[in-house]
DNA sequence: CAATGTTATATATCAAGTTATGGTTCTTGC
DNA sequence: GCAAGAACCATAACTTGATATATAACATTG
């Protein structure tokens, strides 16, 4: 069955990048439910984000993980209900939430930055090792490459190598 | 401000082509609108895949799409109602339903393959040109590149170029 | 200093993908 | 030839992005 979205090149490059990036989500996430992490893959970024910048208020942090703003928002209402990340009226300005990681929410990163992030980041690396070339067919390599054997597999792997 | 998806590398590369695809549809999204075509950029895959491959079920729509099949369901109810595709049923087997192109559909199509796709993918075309080197390189200066000149103002003056 | 405008956030709604599950219809094996 | 399983599609619920708009706090200006 022929790929439509590959063989229309350019043209669906937007969809394209969107189903290559949902499917390394969903793989990600299997390498999270196996670690009895319970946290949905798509909020490390903003946790990563507030560990590296500090607190921020709503806005910044928007612009610094390149989302909309009311994404941001209801990513923190929900880690707040889940006590990882903390909400505070910023002094000078009382229209500024300001957001930052609860001890809970450090904690979980610093795990996360020793026993998890690598085995992600290996993965992927891994997975687009020794590309080279036009966009297009470094995408197809990706493609066949998560075909073949995708990322949870991939980031097992690892581990048994590195365990 | 940082850019943290960027700056996490490979290890947000899901989110970050998500964001990156999404952008483009957008982008896209705006060429389609200036030029009164009323219909969302992401069925157009679909209608290319008929257009491409002829009357085809469901399932397999879904799996040349690379998308699940309910999503290949709803988008079906929503150009049935807009009448650009029609379904019957399949002779041979009463569970699958074949989905083809309308009269109308096929016309949009015909339409957008002569005066539409060629621009986009001119403009896609155009924004990926010149690039190589590793995959992440490329990312950025696709983003870079989006940043300073948006893909609808790209498709803008490659049409001032071609009139 | 009050009116107006701007900025920061929240809320509502939509879009388009996902997984899980249920109901028909086919197929197969005994 | 029928009972059990498989395949196909629809539906429901969820996720995560978007845009549009409302509200409240701050800034500006006449």
């Amino acid at each position: 069955m022929e790929d439509v979205l590959r063989s229309l090149g350019f043209l669906c490059l937007g969809s394209r990048l969107k189903r290559i990036g949902e499917q390394l989500q969903a793989d990600t996430q299997r390498v999270l439910d196996r670690l009895d992490v319970r946290i949905q893959s798509s909020q490390y970024p903003l946790l990563a984000a507030l560990d590296r910048l500090g607190p921020l208020p709503v806005g910044e942090l928007a612009q610094s993980l390149g989302i909309a703003q009311p994404g941001v928002t209801r990513a923190v209402s929900l880690l707040t209900e889940l006590g990882l990340v903390e909400v505070t009226q910023s002094n000078d300005d009382q229209r500024r939430r300001i957001v930052s990681l609860s001890r809970n929410g450090q904690r979980l990163v610093d795990t996360a930055k020793r026993d998890v992030w690598p085995r992600i980041e290996d993965a992927v690396a891994e997975l687009c090792a020794d590309l080279s070339g036009p966009l297009l067919g470094q995408l197809a390599a990706i493609e066949d490459r998560l075909a073949a054997t995708p990322l949870d597999r991939r980031a097992e792997k690892a581990r048994a190598v590195a365990s």
